[in-house]
DNA sequence: AGAAAATTTTT
DNA sequence: AAAATTTTC
């Protein structure tokens, strides 16, 4: 009689580079689970969960296109795997791993009860290039700083990709599954509507954008990814945060392609580091790196965090991101340190609500990637920008989108303004202001702080705390 | 992976 | 006087 494996599906809906489902249908009669674990969520994204509801679909779609047939269900995992191995006598779990603190220790915890019941049991790393301690530093200790950690990982051998899955024996049991409706991944506002026009939800999609990244744009990319009019990022982040595309696969497409793509694998070793650094280090999702920043004296208004949001601050570049972000999920890289910066240094508003929103609203939610983004904007991290490099958001403005082509794209109401104005609507002359059919304060903002007080501002904040 | 102010160099 | 470079926060 063949092995029925439980196969615990998450964050990897995808047929190629799976490393768990790959073994599994290699081994045994496969029963592949996916589980929807409200009790191990650090954080809710709204974005993401409608971006989850559409990968599932569409690997329901592809599996059964291979002979395979997705069970669903949600509540504890343990419970579930355990109730699955009893209605089923299976005799091996595997999965793919998944490092969000909480999800990884409950992980740790079924994986030790599997073996003390005698089961097989077997996990994949299938999220990251290396798992998060292949990279020491030479005296044992996790990394701090990015550039000595991606050194190491560049001396590293990294697994090339498994191919895709062509077909899998299923076991042959009778066991409940849900409908998706009943994961409650759909908001009940319709938001999420606008994301629809916006994004590809397949594995495939993933595949071709990779394709066509490397062919367009990865030759431009060190010079032009920080212009954020111009489109040479990648945009497989929310591909990569949902594991609907393998970054062993990235990595070895780009490597392969002829063309030298350092820089943007340097921005995949990032990611590496953010999860390294998460890993060691859980409590950063809430505690500041550095720990002299945990008295940082934050004003948190409200009523300027909701204009932040809304994308009203009057600062063109900042708020054009802030609708780039409610409008697709997605928010260009350059313009999310602006936007970061921003909010915690300008507005004095601590990063963790900062987070919380990006989290929420980015197709791309990645709890590593954010709390690190956040903290390294915010100058709170390990290898953060040192509190005192306050972005100028006029000036990021003019050295990034000069011509004002993005903030146009996004902040409609300034689309008659002259480039010259663009960064600065509230200082264009009066006649200019009524050629362009803006009356500031009615069909734009003023700034909502100054830009040169609220600078010295957060240098007098952060004087109180260094002098720790 | 900053910006502003101070200083030096070039017109 | 303006531009380029260095220093400081």
């Amino acid at each position: 009689m063949a092995t029925t494996i439980v196969l615990l599906r998450r964050r990897d809906l995808r047929l190629h580079d799976n490393p768990a489902l790959y073994y599994a249908a290699k081994k045994g009669e496969v029963l592949p689970v996916f589980v929807l674990d409200d009790t191990t969520t650090d954080q809710q994204s709204s974005a993401q969960n409608w971006w989850l509801y559409r990968s599932l679909e569409q690997f329901t779609t592809n599996f059964k296109a291979i002979g395979g047939e997705l069970i669903i269900r949600r509540g504890d995992t343990r419970t579930i795997i355990l109730e699955l191995i009893k209605q089923t006598s299976a005799q091996a779990v595997f999965w793919n791993r998944c490092y969000e603190p909480t999800v990884y220790i409950k992980d740790q915890q079924l994986a030790k009860q599997l073996d003390q019941m005698g089961m097989v049991m077997q996990t994949f790393e299938s999220q990251l290039l290396l798992s998060p301690w292949k990279t020491k530093k030479a005296d044992g200790m996790p990394y701090k700083v990015f550039t000595s950690f991606y050194k190491n990982l560049q001396k590293q051998e990294i697994h090339r990709p498994l191919p895709a899955l062509s077909s899998i024996s299923m076991a042959r049991v009778d066991v409940l599954s849900l409908p998706m409706a009943e994961l409650d991944l759909l908001p009940t506002s319709n938001w999420t509507k606008k994301l629809e026009r916006h994004w590809d939800v397949r594995e495939q999609a993933a595949l071709d954008k990779l394709q066509q990244f490397t062919e367009r744009s990865l030759i431009h990319y060190k010079d032009e990814r920080d212009y954020p009019a111009v489109a040479r990022h990648s945009a497989l982040s929310p591909y990569l945060a949902t594991g609907l595309l393998s970054a062993r696969t990235v990595y070895y497409h780009v490597l392969e392609c002829d063309i030298y793509g350092e820089a943007f694998l340097r921005q995949l070793a990032w990611r590496e580091f953010s999860w390294h650094v998460l890993f060691h280090f859980p409590e950063s999702l809430h505690q500041p790196l550095n720990e002299k920043f945990s008295s940082f004296r934050w004003d948190n208004d409200k009523t300027l965090l909701d204009l932040w949001k809304k994308g009203k601050t009057g600062y063109p570049l900042v708020d054009a991101g802030m609708r780039e972000l409610w409008e697709t999920g997605f928010m260009h890289n350059r313009v999310r340190m602006l936007a970061a910066s921003f909010l915690t240094k300008h507005l004095l508003i601590h990063w963790e609500k900062g987070a919380d929103w990006f989290f929420d609203t980015l197709v791309d939610a990645d709890l590593a990637n954010n709390t690190m983004g956040w903290q390294w904007a915010a100058g709170t991290g390990a290898d953060a920008a040192p509190y005192f490099r306050v972005f100028n958001p006029v000036l990021q403005g003019k050295k990034f989108d000069e011509e004002g082509e993005y903030v146009k794209r996004w902040v409609p109401e300034l689309k008659l303004l002259p480039a010259k104005y663009i960064h600065e609507p509230h200082k264009a002359p009066e006649n200019v202001l009524r050629a362009a059919h803006i009356t500031i304060g009615k069909d734009y903002p003023a700034p909502i702080v100054d830009h040169k007080a609220a600078r010295t501002r957060a240098l007098g904040r952060y004087d109180e705390v260094k002098k720790k």
